[in-house]
DNA sequence: TTAATTAAACCGAACATTCGGTATGTTAAC
DNA sequence: GTTAACATACCGAATGTTCGGTTTAATTAA
């Protein structure tokens, strides 16, 4: 892709984290991006097709979890190692969109940016429950493994584990973003509680 | 208040619960509510105002908790309690805007409609955190009575349990959202995991 | 090496439309 | 005849987009 291309699609999704889709403006983008309206026409048909790449890249480049890195060995090792991604997730985010701890009470837009896109492109909302489906899957998959080694036990199902584990972790991620909290202030709370949780089934 | 104020209220409810501040426009608003622009600008100041009103309209009558009529008997029975307060919610929310099943996609909003706040009154957001904070307390003091009684143990703290139920319940709700269940549709994937980690804590 | 040609990158004023909001009615009740 | 409850016509500002143009870079010809 094209540098300036490449370029106002970064600017552009630190405005679509902070803002919705309506409320950024093209005069404010341009602005932003130190570009013109005419260079912004020159490389986009419209808003809505930046708006797209820009879901495309946050979502499938920035957002995405590597569950094949993830140590499969046990169930302890699986969700630390998942947590700490998220952790790294932090990291590179703050990098990537130049922030500094101050001024990044957008994390909360995660959710914002989600939502709006499930509004404009309908096509979207399969796209994420299929993410969601695959996430379930494999924390499924896991903690069957983990049951079968006799690394836990418990009475709830293998997906019923999954989902208590996923779910909060989000729950959690929601509250945070009501504080105004970061993506990394948000590890430590849900780890606390997987621990926990982990721990009352560890057999 | 004035009938064709709350009926303006009920109808720009409607409308922010699908759609933000912003993609709600006057025009639409009015023709909504089958008045005009004079009656509108008649009862309220600015479209800040009614959005004001509507967020105070929706959250103070329409999506608070009244923990006062939950049992503290048991936390067995606070939870149901809740879980079976949420499900009226649901009821009185599809009857109080007069949707049937198959346009509630807009159940979504809560969420949005929340964020939007939040962006738009940065006063809300003390709000919302003492609000969340209440409930923590709430949850956390039954917990801590249905253990000393007896009614249950675990490794956690009583605010760690109180934690788990809550987020867990938000991060459903969330899934959920996303996937365009209505909010009584909520209600039983979370119970299926509350009454498991409840069964796991039971004495 | 340089001049000529072409295409890509970029600019910003102007466009039609829509936005929230206002000014000026009209009507009916008391 | 005053006032509350609306309706209608209208305003300026802001919106996303277009379009005629300029600058810059790459390519070719002399």
């Amino acid at each position: 892709m094209n540098d300036s291309k490449e370029h106002i699609v970064l600017v552009a999704s630190k405005l679509f984290l902070q803002k919705s889709f309506k409320e950024v403006t093209m005069s404010e983008l341009v602005k932003a991006t130190g570009l013109s309206k005419g260079a912004f026409y020159h490389y986009f048909v419209s808003k809505e097709q930046l708006f797209m790449e820009v879901l495309d890249f946050f979502f499938t480049s920035v957002m995405t979890h590597r569950y094949e890195k993830y140590s499969r060995e046990s169930f302890y090792q699986f969700y630390h190692d998942y947590a700490n991604e998220i952790y790294e997730y932090g990291k590179k985010y703050l990098d990537r969109f130049e922030l500094d701890e101050n001024d990044c009470d957008l994390s909360q837009n995660y959710f914002t940016l989600a939502f709006d896109a499930l509004k404009l492109f309908p096509e979207f909302k399969e796209k994420m429950i299929a993410g969601l489906k695959l996430e379930l899957d494999i924390w499924t998959e896991v903690i069957k493994n983990a049951r079968e080694k006799g690394e836990i036990q418990c009475l709830m199902t293998d997906e019923q584990i999954a989902r208590t584990f996923i779910n909060l972790s989000d729950g959690i991620a929601m509250h945070m973003v009501i504080k105004g909290s970061t993506i990394m202030e948000m590890v430590p709370p849900f780890m606390e509680l997987w621990d926990k949780l982990y721990e009352m089934m560890k057999a």
